[in-house]
DNA sequence: TCGTGCCTTCAGTGCCGACCGAAGTGTCGG
DNA sequence: CCGACACTTCGGTCGGCACTGAAGGCACGA
C-alpha cells in the first residue's frame, strides 16, 4: 500500500522544521517555512496555516511576526473583513544564508580583542593565535565566495 | 584607576563563552575554551578550573569530557594520585568551523528530497527550486574554500 | 587490604523558551 | 453604534537543558 503524496510531504516538511529547530528557529516557525516552500497556491491565511500545521493561532501569529520580520515571508493585506495572506519570499532566503556565514566570521574580533590583550606576551598568546589565523583567513575567503554567486545582482 | 590585566582577561573569556553558548555550547565549556586558549602555564587539573571558573566539579567534568570528545581538549594522565592535566588543542579548531559549515550545507540534502517530492509539477517546485540552487551553489563552492587554506597538510 | 585523593555519575533544582488558548484590540460592513 | 471577524497579546503550563553537590568508583601508595 503506497503512501499519499500529501503524506510523504508532511514527512518532509517535519524533518525541515526538524533541521532549522537545531539552529534556532522555533519547530512551528520551520514548519511554516516548509509549508509555505510547496503549498498550492502559494498564499495562505494564518487561520489556514493554523489548522494545516495543527498549531494555535497564538503560534503561528507569533512566528509569522518572526519570519516576516526576518524578511522569509511576505504579508499581503487585503480591502475589508478579508485575512492577510502570507507567502515565502524565497529570495531572501540568501540572507539567512549570510547571516550564518557572519556569525561565524564575526568571532574574529573576539580573538583579535584576546590578541591585544596578550599583546607583549608572544609566548602566552601563541595558542589563541591559532585561532585568531583560523578566522583572519575565513573572513578573508567568505566573501570572495558571494561575489561568485550566480546572480548575485541584489 | 586602571582595570588589571587578569579581571580584563576574565572580562574577555566570558565574552568568548557567551558567543559559544549562543551557538549551543554550554556556558561553562565555552569558559574553560577561553581560559585554556589564555591561561599560563597552558596545563590545568579540573580542580584548578573549577576553581578559577566558580563552577562545580560535577560541571566542570561533564564540560570537559564533551570537550576532549569533541577533540578541543586534551586530557593528559599522570603517574600517581596526581590529578590529570588539560589543555587546550588549538589545532582541532579547524574542524569546528568545518562543522558548522557542514552542517549548513547539509539542508542541500533536504531541498534536494523536497524536489524530488515535486518532480512532475515544475510550477509548484519553483519556490522550493530557489532554495534548492542556492544550497547547490553553497555545496560547489565551500569545498574550494579548504583547499586555499594555508597549512591545510592535515 | 586499607586509606586517600581525584574524578565521574546522577538525582534534584532552577531557569528559560516554546506553546496554548482566552482575552483584548482593531477594523470593517451593516 | 453594533456585531463579526482576523489577528495580536499575554498569563499559564510544560518540557528540556545547564548546573549543583553529594555519593560512588577508580587508581595508586602504604
Amino acid at each position: 500500500m503506497s503512501v499519499g503524496r500529501e503524506t510523504r510531504l508532511s514527512a518532509w516538511i517535519e524533518r525541515f522544521a526538524a533541521h532549522f529547530a537545531e539552529e534556532g528557529i522555533p519547530l512551528i516557525g520551520g514548519r511554516i517555512l516548509g509549508y509555505l516552500l510547496v503549498c498550492q497556491p502559494t498564499e495562505r491565511t494564518a487561520a489556514e496555516l493554523s489548522q494545516e500545521l495543527e498549531a494555535s493561532s497564538g503560534s503561528i501569529s507569533t512566528n509569522l511576526k518572526f519570519l516576516v520580520n526576518a524578511g522569509l515571508v511576505t504579508k499581503r493585506t487585503r480591502r475589508g473583513r478579508q485575512a492577510a495572506q502570507y507567502r515565502i519570499n524565497e529570495k531572501r532566503w540568501v540572507d539567512l544564508i549570510q547571516r550564518k556565514l557572519d556569525a561565524l566570521v564575526s568571532v574574529r574580533e573576539l580573538t583579535e580583542a584576546g590578541m591585544r590583550l596578550m599583546s607583549g606576551d608572544p609566548e602566552r598568546a601563541m595558542r589563541l593565535r591559532t585561532v585568531d589565523d583560523l578566522y583572519t583567513w575565513l573572513a578573508t575567503e567568505l566573501p570572495g565566495v558571494w561575489e561568485r554567486r550566480p546572480s548575485s545582482s541584489r
